[in-house]
DNA sequence: TTGCATCTGCAACTGGATTGCGGGTAACGG
DNA sequence: CCGTTACCCGCAATCCAGTTGCAGATGCAA
């Protein structure tokens, strides 16, 4: 089971896109722009892979947001349709940006380094909804892949 | 968020499958052939879908085993390398026979009802690895499908 | 049959996620 | 601008699948 490795000495997730889109976009969605919801959005625009409720708490601890407030605000926006939730294998939910809104983020796959805990987006592994058995309907497709990044690998360990 | 159904209700998954095959199986793993890792592994051989730990044990309340027994049979079944465990997107995990142990178990995906919660296996869905970034290394690959199964698109609801 | 490493039962604990409720505030109308 | 109010937030308690520690039981090889 890895340890919880802050956000920092991984890939730059700094909160840092076009503000009053960000807020147009919330409240297109028929809700209020709050401070929350603002800074959560953008820093899942900004993030190169799929982010756990303890890393957007640690990156927005200066903020002082409540830890509830963010779950409830990833909740709302998986439920506004912004944003998709995925459960890891280690049972924690990881949150990325919904494939409808950007068109980097189409459906793809996902890794999960079993080594430091981190979850990848495979943007170049994309997936297809698979034949189903009859009156079987599918609504979502997940492809998860486990094993080391490429960082593990060359770290001797 | 389905609520929890009875396994009475559902497919049949009653333990009855060769007993002597099934002890002889764990002890060549090197491992004492308890009471608790026999109905364990009896009740995979004959499941059609992958059950979690409440599934094993509402199914198997009247042997009276210990909650623990039943989590630390699970876990070992996927230690001896006779089971496999998916992370379910409700943050429960599902056990089903491993691969290796049955071909019709190979690498296949599963399928989550979002409206009754049951997970199928789709033995017919065949999952194979996926093109990886430079440095990274697979160990394992899930393929999840949600939406509604046959029977719950069947039902007016 | 006996020895003992392995396994089980029980109870306490963990940690991510959820709920209830009183107080706060974004957005709209005036 | 300011008042109103439905929506949102902070806080504390709670839930729940899963884990851990330890003392006592037991499968099984000798
Ligand atoms: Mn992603
Ligand atoms: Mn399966
Ligand atoms: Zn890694
Ligand atoms: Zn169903």
């Amino acid at each position: 089971m890895p340890v919880y490795r802050p956000l920092s000495s991984l890939a730059p997730v700094v909160p840092q896109a076009p503000l009053e889109d960000v807020s147009a976009r919330i409240r297109a969605q028929g809700a209020r722009a709050t401070p929350a919801r603002i800074a959560v959005l953008r820093m899942l625009q900004t993030a190169s892979r799929a982010l756990s409720h303890a890393d957007v708490e640690h990156a927005l601890a200066d903020s002082g947001f409540d830890r509830v407030t963010l779950y409830r605000v990833l909740d709302w926006l998986v439920e506004a349709g912004l944003a998709h939730r995925v459960a890891d294998s280690d049972r924690v939910f990881r949150f990325s940006l919904a494939a409808s809104r950007s068109p980097e983020h189409a459906r793809h796959a996902h890794f999960r380094c079993d080594d430091c805990g981190r979850v990848f987006c495979l943007e170049d592994v994309r997936v297809s909804t698979p034949v189903l058995p009859a009156g079987f309907t599918s609504k979502e497709v997940q492809v998860s892949v486990s094993g080391a990044c490429a960082e593990c690998n060359a770290r001797p360990s």
